[in-house]
DNA sequence: TCTCGTATGTCAGGCCCCTGACATCGCTGT
DNA sequence: ACAGCGATGTCAGGGGCCTGACATACGAGA
């Protein structure tokens, strides 16, 4: 107690290296870093691409749907649809036929940017994914999952 | 080709489910939306939190060092300090000695919301760690330093 | 039928974080 | 001595994400 250093509050964090929360947001930082970075060429951000690919595998979603699928607000998915849109990127009925939902799809364009898109994100998995020793990924990949249901 | 669904682009992403950086985004925002909420209740940020953890155990640290420590930019640190320096959580001299930088220090007061802060997020690490199985804690952490190494 | 709850789209305001730009200050090589 | 360079603090602008709030549209139950 002589001294700051080293020295953490009872029941604290401790030190930041050996923390695996601290570790994890790393990880994700440097993901989201790599990814913007190879994403900016083709005039993406990850929001996007990430609303982009969902909609490749599930065509017709609506915003709220689509806001679900990625973990954002409908808010938040309603302005990356609209950057999206004024882009013609995809499109959207003017109109619902019921209720007040409309159903989103990819323009050509569209698929066009999230098949490069699409590319530029597997190669930066890659990478990640091959700094893991062999034969680690499925136990990392199960971990992570458990992290995400533990706090959920 | 003759229907969209699960049919992925060459070279594309693929399965959302079986990606490894998807996983990573979903452990980290699980991680970062545990943490929002339960230090909510002492009316600070993550990005408050991790300044004032900082601090605590590197006192003196200029803006700019804050912010390298915490992997933020210059601009954005500057506006975490000035919130807490509103709250009479830190301190800083009005003129530098030396140079532009000025050394931040924790008051009383600060020292007192990082030791609630800290146990806060110690409780979210543990709620988190608690779910991996035993003795792969280690090795999920030097997996995550590797997926850092690969991204930088 | 009419009301209530639920889902949806949207606007407003705010926080976090970024890039770009600028002024200031110390150091260094000429 | 001085011009150039690097580091620092700060302002301005923008994007992404959030919560809160509101209006609208559908469906279930009294």
């Amino acid at each position: 107690m002589s001294d700051d250093r080293d020295v953490a509050p009872e029941g604290g964090v401790g030190d930041l290296e050996g923390s695996v929360g601290y570790a994890l947001k790393l990880a994700a930082t440097a993901l989201r870093v790599a990814l913007d970075r190879d994403l900016r060429a083709l005039e993406l951000t990850v929001s996007q691409y990430s609303c982009l690919e969902v909609l490749g595998q599930r065509p017709g979603l609506s915003n709220s749907e689509l806001a679900r699928a990625t973990f954002v607000t409908r808010q938040t998915m309603n302005e990356v649809l609209r950057g999206l849109q004024a882009r013609d990127l995809l499109t959207r009925p003017a109109t619902a036929t019921s209720g007040r939902s409309r159903p989103v799809e990819l323009t050509a364009a569209g698929r066009r940017a999230l098949a490069e898109a699409s590319a530029v994100v597997a190669a930066v998995e890659q990478r990640m994914v091959a700094a893991l020793p062999a034969g680690r990924r499925a136990r990392f990949l199960e971990d992570l999952r458990h992290c995400v249901q533990a706090l959920g």
